[in-house]
RNA sequence: GGCCCCAUCGUCUAAUGGCUAGGACACCGCUCUUUCAAGGCGGCGGCGGGGGUUCGAAUCCCCCUGGGGCCGCCA
């Protein structure tokens, strides 16, 4: 019978979720959905000083709201301090581990350093000391990484290491192996940053005469200057993509194949389908750099995706804030607008921005259509005649076809191409030279509103 | 500094010894069009360097260079 896969994500309460942290929550969760097997969460708040409940709870909002589910209830090391503490005893009854202190050696000069010293039997007890792991000075450890193949260290560099600290708290050596091993975890799926840390679980998992689980180190994510992606270089945390209007749709679509490719020439490919192509040793082995703008454009594909619907439900909070929509046939001209704008947006926000004017006059005529389109003397009375067969339309029938239909039809009459009249126009209707198309806005802005933004022009050229 | 990892267009990547090194983002043209987007078509642009192995290397080996990570009673 084939063993069942475990895999958990274990980040530590100490910051918000990562985009980094997200990957490797991500990658661990399509590990296990594509072999059938079980994705666990594990929170690393051993550190006392630094953890906060709050952090756990952004975690497992940002987790949740990238589309990522566990499988059972989480375990909080905070919680099973008594385990740790029991295994670590249990190594230094054995010879494996000891009690040790630090001292503050005098350098030569005025330098003064912290060195490690074993405790002397007497000291036991008395004062508090942590427990130190005896790495030997012989051989070599070494583990087949299912990304980057075998990789050897030499017992001599490793060195003891800490595994309890003198308050009785594991270090994450520790508590890491024990986690895992009584979680079941079958596949490590971490940050390239712990394969330093893997010869040293090893010793422990062996010091404990335990089956280790199968290693896969993921690639770093770098900023633009290839450094490790840091607060600097901008949003850094799931949360601030959320809030910048990226859906989570697309930052997992991004994320996913940021260091990990299906093999076939595709960008955009569903959960389902990535869940189906997974294949961990199909994740490359260089770190990549977060490329924001391949996000945005991402984001802009997932947008056109959705429905008219979906796309209301997701901007109609941010129209409310602003006061623009206000009740009932404020939302239903919203809906109405969403297809004219959803083709140019790349973020949530950008709904806003380019479609504020259905809502309210309250705009400047942008300074560059000013001078394009309102300079010429024959403007105002050609608009004035735009107003007039307008005003002629009946409310009910001031449909797009019948608008185009008219502005043409004015513009042949007067012998000049149809695009002296609809730049204008636009320009008086929306204050922007670009946007939506003319008589498709002019529908949704509907009659009456069309003609008072006109008027607003003609009464003062008049 | 020591150890470890990595190296294909500006960026994300495909290629698993054998076609003119493919795709995507970005950028630049052209096209469609009332503008802007979107779409279509096209362009620019890459195997870090040097040695090997081989009939043949982006691909395998070695060296160099460059970048990154870790060297905590953080995780």
């Amino acid at each position: 019978m084939k063993k069942e896969v475990r895999v958990r994500f274990a980040p530590s309460p100490t910051g918000f979720l990562h985009v980094g942290g997200a990957r490797t929550a991500l990658y661990n969760w399509l590990f296990a959905r594509h072999e059938g097997g079980k994705f666990l969460l594990r929170i690393e708040d051993t550190d006392r000083e630094r953890s906060t409940p709050e952090m756990v709870d952004y975690i497992v909002e940002g987790l949740s709201w990238l589309g990522l589910d566990w499988d059972e209830e989480p375990i909080f090391q905070s919680h099973r301090l008594d385990v740790y503490k029991k295994y670590a005893d249990d190594l230094v009854k054995r010879g494996l581990a000891y009690y040790a202190r630090t001292v503050d050696e005098e350098q030569a000069g005025e330098r003064t350093r912290r060195e490690w010293v074993e405790a002397a039997p007497e000291e036991i007890g008395k004062v508090p000391l942590a427990v130190r792991f005896r790495v030997p000075v012989e051989g070599e450890t070494s583990y087949e990484d299912l990304i980057r193949g075998l990789i050897t260290f030499k017992n001599s560099e490793i060195g003891d290491f800490t595994i309890l600290r003198s308050d009785g708290t594991p270090t994450y050596q520790l508590a890491c192996v024990l986690d895992d091993h009584f979680m079941g975890i079958t596949h490590v799926i971490r940050g390239e940053d712990h394969i330093p840390n893997t010869p040293k679980q090893i010793l422990l998992y062996r010091a404990f005469g335990w089956d280790t689980p199968l290693f896969a180190h993921l690639p770093m994510i770098l900023g633009p200057d290839k450094k490790k992606l840091s607060k600097r270089h901008g949003a850094t945390a799931v949360l601030e993509y959320r809030d910048m209007g990226i859906l989570p749709e697309a930052l997992f679509n991004f994320l996913a194949l940021l260091g990990w490719s299906p093999g076939e020439d595709r960008e955009i490919v569903p959960k389902d389908e990535m869940i189906r192509l997974f294949d961990i040793r199909r994740v490359g082995k260089r770190a990549a750099v977060f490329d924001i703008n391949k996000l945005l454009w991402m984001n802009s594909v997932y947008i056109r995706m959705k429905t008219d619907e979906e796309l209301l439900r997701l901007v109609l909070p941010l129209f409310e804030e602003r006061g623009l929509v206000k009740d009932d046939s404020d939302r239903e001209k919203l809906l109405r607008l969403i297809p004219l704008l959803k083709e140019r947006a790349r973020v949530l926000p950008d709904f806003v921005e380019m479609g504020f004017y259905f809502f309210s006059d309250e705009f400047e005529y942008e300074e560059k259509g000013v001078r394009k389109y309102l300079q010429d003397p024959e403007v105002p009375g050609r608009l004035r005649l735009l107003r007039e067969r307008l005003a002629d339309i009946p409310e009910g029938e001031f449909r797009q076809e019948k608008i185009e239909e008219t502005l043409r039809g004015l513009a042949g009459k007067l012998g000049i191409k149809a695009a002296l009249l609809i730049h204008p126009t636009r320009l008086l209707l929306t204050g922007r030279t670009q946007g939506p198309g003319l008589f498709e806005l002019m529908e949704v802005l509907g009659r009456d509103e069309c003609l008072r933004r006109l008027d607003n022009y003609l009464k003062r050229v008049s």
